[in-house]
DNA sequence: TTGTGATTTGACTTTCTTTGACCTTTCCTA
DNA sequence: TAGGAAAGGTCAAAGAAAGTCAAATCACAA
């Protein structure tokens, strides 16, 4: 196959992460490196290092920034996952409490989280026009992942 | 037996194939190769090598695009991972037909079996809002093969 | 000879990648 | 403390493949 710039530039940095289980890298460094446009690795960061994938990304602008990639870890990252799958739709308080019940029972959060993320998502916060709860709840809890996820436990 | 260029055509894949597993080739150029147009090759594919005959055909769009044809003369488990690859997209009936017409080849689903999963993914059972039920086949084909491969046969 | 299914062709569509112009955030220094 | 420099971010246009679909043609059997 012949491979486009990105998926070299993807290549490199997963070969990075073989070695730590993060790496920090300068946009522009890494740009001029492989003879592209910045925002090519902006294109490389968003396609191939989703959540989804396994991946975390974070940066920070201005005078001495810089892009964190980080791998996340399997197991509780695979439940996570499959988590992550269920909020992306809406969902229902139901459903919502079962996949709370499950990541407490993890012991990825605590029974105090549990509660309070709980009363978070309940009818009484997400009081909106009906139908789109559901889907709001879906938001939240994946924004909820994701920081746990940046934790990593 | 005068042989049309699509056969000349599927006999070059073919002895590639003898080589190795699998081979990539760029749709564009194989045309021109045979001077026939590109979706000359796609006709190939589609006619000849299916999954039903025993190939699995892969593909990506845009720049530096490929197709990948591979045989699939392979283990059970690998033939159900491909066929999630393929249940895991929106699927045809066709499609899906073909797919449990291989399955019941291999002994991995009885007659009956098939016959009874042929008509849980009828389009009279999916009787849905057009455009989604490709999408619920694929969904439940998926269910189905997980099922398989939890059961070991 | 004619009807039918297989093949060939090409116009149009969709998807993925590359590029560049312009925007925002952060830090540092006069 | 304001302003400039040094990051990184966003977005849309252009480019590069592959996919779809249906009309036209071909080949063969009845």
């Amino acid at each position: 196959m012949n491979k486009s710039i990105s998926d070299v530039i993807e290549e490199f940095i997963k070969s990075s992460l073989d070695v730590d289980d993060f790496i920090e890298l300068s946009r522009n460094d890494l740009a001029r490196f492989f003879s592209c446009v910045p925002s090519q690795i902006n294109y490389v960061l968003n396609t191939r290092f989703t959540i989804n994938r396994g991946f975390l990304v974070e940066s920070q602008r201005g005078g001495s920034g810089y892009i964190k990639v980080s791998r996340l870890h399997d197991s509780d990252s695979n439940f996570l996952n499959n988590a992550l799958q269920i909020t992306n739709k809406p969902i229902s308080l139901n459903e919502a409490g079962q996949l709370l019940d499950q990541m407490k029972e993890r012991g990825l959060i605590s029974e105090r989280e549990q509660a309070l993320i709980k009363s978070t998502i309940s009818t009484k916060a997400l009081n909106n026009p009906i139908n789109i709860d559901n889907n709001l709840r879906g938001n939240i809890l994946t924004q909820i992942i994701i920081e746990l996820m940046k934790r990593g436990r």
